[in-house]
DNA sequence: CTGCCAGTTTTCGTATACGAATACAAATCA
DNA sequence: TGATTTGTATTCGTATACGAAAACTGGCAG
């Protein structure tokens, strides 16, 4: 039986939204009100109300008086957010790095590749789709659960941040070069190597996006 | 106004069960069942099923098939919230040395010497108010929000573990030792010093649970 | 033309009702 | 006597309904 048929509308609901969420599906003038999606999977208010405050609980949503939208991060919200993402993410990685499956590998080694071709493309949506597989790759190889949910519970809400400083064109080689770096080290098994490179790019990450910022309101 | 008028049930129905929670006034065998809640606030079934489901949601209850109770952590979260400890909270009590107010040194003293006090009388239950209070004081004061509360998210799961290691008599004087340099590090804004203590608190913390583990499998 | 005020609409929070799933207990059979 | 099954009670998930609060809209006055 697969996970499709699971047992209770307001969790498939959940699951659908989630994933549409983190999967960058949602345009940022979207509004969810809980009759109007009631009506689209025919059921009541009351699953998808469960399904749309939860999601909102979990900051994946915002809600509002008028619907539920996605959350329009502040500034201080998002430097607080890169600030959890050093503390964590390079010793998150560093623990992933001994349980990689091959399959994993061959993931890595592909988005790595997808992502040097995005060099001479200027792809940026294909670099975001590589991040994406990047991230998620090592992420869910992640022993500790915990740890590895609380990464993920911030990364759905910085997003749409992510993809702003793929754009930024400066970083673009410094990105990918790090991305190649990173392989190499989870080939090779090293997680020291992991750690540091991870802090890295978290590090280029926030430069990126305060450049941006920088430039858009000077 | 006080926050007690708050707009809606469901949330101050769920205030007040976080409140408990985090406090420790639940019990283990305790079950909370929409219906008896809702009796007793006069009021429906939903508000009280919404601040439950948001509460288990969030990992502070379990949702059973009868009723909610506390959350049975396994070996395996409690280390793996260990080590999240160990990432998140040095770094975070450094943050917070240079925000605490006078009025927050002036608690943090006092409980200091109420955890002190408990050398000579054994009286556990006014340690833990002592460490619940120590703690709650610097927690406050860490500026960054989103990590703040990605700290007190797992703290109250792990309430029932800390309430149990602070019976460890082995490690009662020196956690009461740490707590008194962590004291006098928080007065003299070393928040080198504060990152480094706070990272030999939870270490201690962890050393008595797993002695504790130990003494009780083997 | 602009700003304020009242009516309307939208959306949410809560109440109540019913069917379904699960646990517990009793009764039956080996 | 012990295991299995069946019945019952409890609790949850979902549906529907209603009142209240907030936002939009239109008119009116300055």
């Amino acid at each position: 039986m697969p996970r499709t048929a699971k047992r209770h509308m307001k969790d498939q609901i959940y699951d659908i939204f989630l994933g549409r969420i983190q999967r960058g599906e949602i345009s940022h003038g979207e509004r969810f009100v809980d009759t109007a999606v009631a009506e689209e999977f025919n059921v009541s208010r009351m699953p998808v109300r469960d399904a749309l405050m939860r999601l909102s609980h979990e900051g994946y949503l915002d809600s509002t008086t008028r619907g539920f939208t996605l959350p329009n991060l502040s500034m201080r919200q998002i430097r607080e957010i890169f600030e959890l993402r050093r503390l964590l993410e390079p010793r998150a990685a560093a623990l992933a790095t001994n349980q990689l499956t091959d399959d994993d590998i061959a993931t890595l080694t592909r988005a790595v590749q997808q992502a040097e071709h995005t060099l001479e493309t200027g792809e940026i949506e294909s670099l975001f789709a590589a991040s994406e597989d990047i991230r998620r790759t090592w992420i869910m190889a992640v022993p500790n659960i915990e740890l590895r949910d609380t990464i993920l519970r911030y990364m759905a809400q910085i997003q749409a941040v992510r993809m702003a400083t793929l754009r930024d064109a400066t970083a673009h080689e410094t990105l990918v070069d790090l991305q190649r770096d990173m392989l190499r080290a989870f080939v090779e098994r090293d997680a020291a190597k992991v750690e540091l490179l991870l802090l890295r790019y978290v590090l280029a990450g926030e430069d990126s996006f305060l450049r941006l910022k920088a430039s858009e309101c000077g």
